[in-house]
This record gives C-alpha cells, sequence and structure tokens, in this order.
DNA sequence: CAGTGGTCTAGACCACTCA
DNA sequence: GAGTGGTCTAGACCACTGT
C-alpha cells in the first residue's frame, strides 16, 4: 500500500478501495472478517470515524455486512431464488398441487412457509384500480397480504387485491387456507381462468417499514412487481403488488414475442 | 416536535424519521430545499455531524439528494422509462423503423439516442455461454457495447454477444450502424427471426464504475437484465446484458400463461 | 461574499459478542 | 473481560454554490 502523494481521493475512499480490492482479489472471501476499524485507523493513520466510513461505504455497496460486536465480514451471497414465469402454469400447479412459491422454493431444497396474515375489504388503492378497469364509485376489493418464508427467513411480501364483486361469497373473501391448487384454482372454479399476466418491475430502496418487517440489511434493495392476472375474456381479475428481498430474489420470464 | 424522554431512537434517526414525515405529508415537496446541516443542528441540540447523518440516511433511501455548496433537496421522481416485452415486436419495429429502445423513449416525449462504444472478438463469459449454449472449445463472440441515452442523460448499458459462426461476415461483426429496423431485422436477415425472448432480472447497488459511467445518485439501485433471443428452432442466437438505473427505468411484460 | 455540503480529527460512552 | 461496531460531540478546513 505505497502512500501516493498526489492521491486525490478522500482516505475514507481509499481504504474502501483498497478493500473493495481485496475482496474482489479474494484476499478476503465471503464470510471472511475484514480488520475492525480500530486496526484500519492505525494502520491508515487515521480517525476511527474514517475508517468506520469505508466500511459503511462498502456496506452502502453491498459488499459487506456488520455485526455489532462481532465485526465487519464480507457479504456470502445466497443462493437466489429465481421466480420464473412458469410459476403460473397450470400443469405444473396440477401435478405438484403447490402454489407457485412453494413449488419455487421446495425445487430449490429449501422450506416455504407461507403465512396470510390478514384479510379484509377495503378500497383499492389508484394503481390497483386502474389496472383492475374498476370505476371510481366501486372500488371495493379484499385485500389479503401474504408473507413467503425460506427457511423461516421472510423473503417477500405480497398483497393482493381481488374485485369485491369477484371474491363475495367465495374462500378468497374470508378464509386464509386457499384449498388444493391455491389461489388460481379458486379463480379458475369462478370462472375466471388465468390466462394472461402482465408484471410491471421496478427496484428502489427499501422503506423504513420494509427494513424492519423483511429484515433487509444496508446495501439491499427490493424489487417491486405489480402483478396482473387476467382471465380468457382478457379481463383483469387480481392485481397483487409484491416487494422481494433483491438479494434473495430473481425473475426469470420466458415468453413468445407477439406480434 | 415534543421531546419524548422515552425516545429509544439515536438521535440521527429521529431527526431522519422527522424529516422523512415532513417529506410524506407535504411539508416539503420534490424538488424542494430540506433545513441545512447546520441549522438542523441547532434546531436539534445536536453536532453537525449528527444532522449531516440523518440527511444521509435520506439519501440512502433515494428520498432526497445532495448538492454540494447549493444544499440538499428532496428526490424529484422521474417519469419512468418503461421498457416492455412489446418493445421487440416485429410490426411496432416494421411500422417505426426504430430501434426498441428509439421507438419506446420516443413514446415519452424524449430524445433518444444510442451509442455503441466498442466491438471486438472476445470469449464469452460463463453465463453467456452457458445460454448461448456455446462448447467450452469454442467460446468466440462478437462484443458490442452500447449506450443508451435519453435527452442525453445516460440511463442504461447494454452488452451484447453473438456467436463468432453467426456474426461472422455480417455487419453484426463489424459494424456500429445496424441499418434500417436494427439488431433484430439483421438477425433475421441471418435466418434468426427473434421468437421468444428469456429475461432474468435482478437488483442490486450499482458498482463504483457503474456509478461514474451511468452518474448515479446515492441511493438508486440498478436493474440488471440478462436477456436471450431465441429462433424459430428454439435456438438462442444473442445474450445481452443489461444494466439500468432503477429511477429511471422500469419493465412492464405482458405474456400468456403456456402450459 | 456568506452559506452550504464533504470530510476529517480526537476523543468518548454504549451495547453487543465471544472465549 | 477484551474487542467490536454504533453513535455521538465539538471543532476544523476545504470546495462548491449562489447572489
Amino acid at each position: 500500500m505505497p502512500r501516493e502523494p498526489s492521491d486525490k481521493r478522500p482516505p475514507s475512499r481509499r481504504i474502501a478501495d483498497d478493500l473493495r480490492e481485496q475482496i474482489k482479489n479474494g484476499t478476503y472471501g465471503p464470510g471472511d472478517k475484514l480488520p475492525s476499524e480500530r486496526k484500519l485507523a492505525a494502520q491508515y493513520g487515521s480517525a476511527r470515524n474514517t475508517a468506520a466510513e469505508a466500511i459503511d461505504i462498502l456496506r452502502r455497496e453491498g459488499l459487506a455486512v456488520a455485526k455489532h460486536g462481532a465485526g465487519a465480514f464480507v457479504r456470502l451471497k445466497p443462493a437466489l431464488l429465481r421466480l420464473g414465469s412458469n410459476r403460473y402454469s397450470r400443469t405444473l400447479r396440477e401435478t405438484t398441487g403447490l402454489s407457485p412459491y412453494r413449488a419455487e422454493v421446495t425445487k430449490q431444497g429449501r422450506t416455504p412457509r407461507v403465512a396470510c396474515t390478514s384479510i379484509e375489504r377495503v378500497d383499492a388503492p389508484e394503481d390497483v384500480a386502474q389496472r383492475l378497469g374498476l370505476n371510481d364509485d366501486d372500488r371495493s376489493v379484499v385485500r389479503r397480504e401474504n408473507w413467503y418464508f425460506a427457511d423461516d427467513e421472510p423473503v417477500q411480501v405480497g398483497v393482493t387485491f381481488i374485485p369485491w364483486a369477484i371474491a363475495d361469497g367465495s374462500v378468497l373473501a374470508t378464509s386464509a387456507n386457499m384449498g388444493k391448487g391455491s389461489l388460481y384454482a379458486r379463480f379458475e372454479d369462478l370462472g375466471h381462468p388465468l390466462t394472461r399476466i402482465r408484471e410491471e418491475i421496478s427496484a428502489r430502496m427499501p422503506t423504513p417499514e420494509e427494513v424492519a418487517g423483511l429484515v433487509i440489511p444496508d446495501g439491499v434493495p427490493v424489487l417491486e412487481v405489480l402483478h396482473t392476472g387476467i382471465d380468457d375474456n382478457g379481463d383483469p381479475f387480481e392485481v397483487t403488488r409484491f416487494v422481494m428481498r433483491a438479494d434473495f430474489n430473481a425473475l426469470d420470464y420466458n415468453m413468445p414475442i407477439e406480434d
């Protein structure tokens, strides 16, 4: 680590750059402990704050995680859950009898758990109402909130909105348990076979509520998917807003090009 | 702002929470200037560092941006570019004569610019080779790097890999200019009509190189899309890795459910 | 020019982890 | 108990912005 007097970078950046380089070249591998802030400060002749800032830079980049009282460590990248477009396939549903999510997690050798934490009747938010084609005078929908876990770690939340006119009188409006074949089997029973999906995808940093609920470390964004289920008449019958930890989830779509 | 003696939050969090609340309730609207660090420090009776840390928290959440020497401001959310699955449609391509990207940006009233910054022959990286179905003994591909701008702001980079066996002898291997109808028209000329696409989507924080190249502010993640073009025989003929600023780009897919 | 953010120093107390 | 990160204070110099 030669001292370049012509180095324009501030000390905290320089320390961060050095550590990043050492992570990339394998000096510190995934899970390894990085030098403590006090060690770094001594080594670089800076204040402890400056070394701490360097570590913070790496945390924001998603390269390191800190454990209070224990040290800072190179982040180990967990296997990504790949949520594919085929997760909505009817044959997959019927052969496994599992919900799309359970099928995907099980396929990866992890233990899935889904918890429906609330079912209530509300007015749909603006963007949801628009995608469901609801008039302003009847935005009444069933709101179902689901939490998804893999090996008991929370990995995503999904909030589903179903027009009251469709859900009224079925288990969709009342019961956390969807029965065999899960959600889309019930829609099929009600005359709405899932025929097309629209998925609008964006990414952003999590809100403090999401950080708390999904236990999201620093430097990890969320993927937000606004999903619309469409039946054989081209009519939307369900909208779900998914929010998922971007370090645990990836999306994998395979689709035909349509003219 | 009543002082709760039982407030367990550290001062920096408390200031950040207060500001976040005021941004949410409209006290500070998009583009408004937030109080200076020195003002906040005085107001809360803390050190300037603590106020600065509070502003940093909001920046990491993507809620605020700082301009050196001028102040910190509530981030104004730019209109999202929605890159849809229909961007690959042949009819769209033929009616507009524009590349997918140009068509999409123009539709939004912005001025598109695409720059091909390099064309070279290389060996494909592991994940690309796998998706192209290349043997280990012939990974030779053409690598084309494209930068995409909207109103002269860089919004995404795309690196396309084409098997040498396909590109050899065509403009794909040599020329930045793709001619009328652009990339996929040339593949069609070569007997590879685009029939299906696979898109693998993830999100993460940008690397320092990406921050520099795409001019990405703090608190903004990137969307990474690994795109595979597949012809009417089901054979992949092209892979592109897109990296895009998540605050400028969203993805919008509409696809049939296949059994 | 005054005001602003960017970053640093030097020291401090706390809460936590690990052997 | 020794070591660690989390966070704070109080002060400082610099580079940049706007008028």
